[in-house]
DNA sequence: TAGCCTCTTGACTGATCGGTCAAATAAAGT
DNA sequence: ACTTTATTTGACCGATCAGTCAAGAGGCTA
């Protein structure tokens, strides 16, 4: 973590997250992605031995950026089935912003990235799968949370119930970037997240 | 009817669902496509204007040889909610010859697909919409067929419910593809599906 | 001021990209 | 047979791909 004056390595970055949320890794190439920073090759090359270091690196970055949200979102002193609704509007919320910068709705860039690079490069996809597993546990604590205080059935398999809830929040996500409309995703995510959560109501606190 | 003819454009468009499926679009060359076709890249082009027609006529193919497993499974007297349960089925197990064929899950390759050049190219983008809008016309009028047996309440908006179920499945397999496994989908797609049909009879742990 | 280290620059590589073309060949119609 | 059309071939194109490299610029410390 050197200290640049020009920070050229987290300028890569930064433009790297965009170029290849919006159109994907093999879409963009490096010289398109040095273009839009305003960095020569030799540089790019100085701080990252390859293309698919900086995109691991981007997915880190994007994370971290992420993370905050997420624990937010999922704070402990929140009731669990909030915790989600306030997910799918954060969310909602965090693609709208993004649909207005880039000109298109973009989807989850880590499972877009995925899907395309898991095929080809394995420490894309052991990152995907690491983002993704961290994701999830935040679905789990909050579904333990939700069993604790009788909002669900006290054998509920957390685990599978919250690779459900992820996979339909990215089916979401993914019908989204290919539909380009953020319309379903507003309609449906918050709604259906309830249904794969399968909560009662809450009797007593 | 002389079947002695070569057929080279049915050969290009079967190397390329292989390859396609496989690794994606960006990362399969035309070169590669009439490599594995023993084909010279002059007849390519003399039966595909570009490398963006094949792909289109390619899900073309894979969408109409996947049609009667959906006709089958969404027959009209078969029990609404069995259909689901067969599309699972039928599904995983056609998963599981893929994978076996190609070496990796693969998922859905329309999706895949759609995810990757939704933002480059048009054309692809609706060939896609088209394959999915078709889709989920099985699963809205399994879902008006469980309203009309009372499984449902009669309020239901069958086509929002559709989106979300096909939002599940999508996110399902776009999982499996990441995580190169197929266990998720064996024990959690039709648990989930029907958790997210959400009728009376049927319940899922 | 000199030496050192980090970063930057721009020209360069060989491979590969999608796509073109004219000519050769095969097939089909008359 | 002859003509017309459909298909195949292999060489070829300019652009672009990811990645390399030697030389230089700038700042830091001794």
């Amino acid at each position: 973590m050197t200290k640049t004056k020009r920070n050229t390595r987290k300028i890569l970055i930064d433009t790297a997250i965009d170029l290849i949320w919006q159109a994907g890794y093999s879409s963009v190439s490096v010289d398109e992605i040095c273009k839009n920073a305003d960095v020569r090759k030799g540089s790019f090359y100085h701080f990252f031995p390859s293309k698919v270091d900086l995109a691991v690196a981007a997915m880190d970055k994007a994370f971290q950026e992420f993370r905050p949200i997420m624990d937010e979102a999922f704070s402990s002193n929140r009731p669990p089935l909030e915790r989600f609704e306030k997910l799918a509007n954060d969310g909602l919320e965090s693609q709208k912003m993004v649909a207005e910068q880039y000109g298109r709705v973009c989807g989850c860039p880590f499972v877009t990235l995925g899907a395309e690079m898991a095929p080809q490069d394995e420490t894309i996809r052991l990152k995907t799968d690491e983002i993704i597993n961290h994701h999830k546990q935040y679905y789990e604590q909050a579904l333990i949370d939700l069993v604790q205080e009788g909002s669900l059935p006290a054998d509920t398999d957390v685990k599978t119930k919250a690779n459900k809830i992820h996979s339909f929040i990215m089916g979401q996500l993914v019908m989204a970037r290919i539909q380009n409309s953020l319309e379903p995703l507003g309609n449906e995510l918050i709604t259906g997240m309830f249904r794969m959560i399968g909560a009662k109501e809450k009797v007593a606190a």
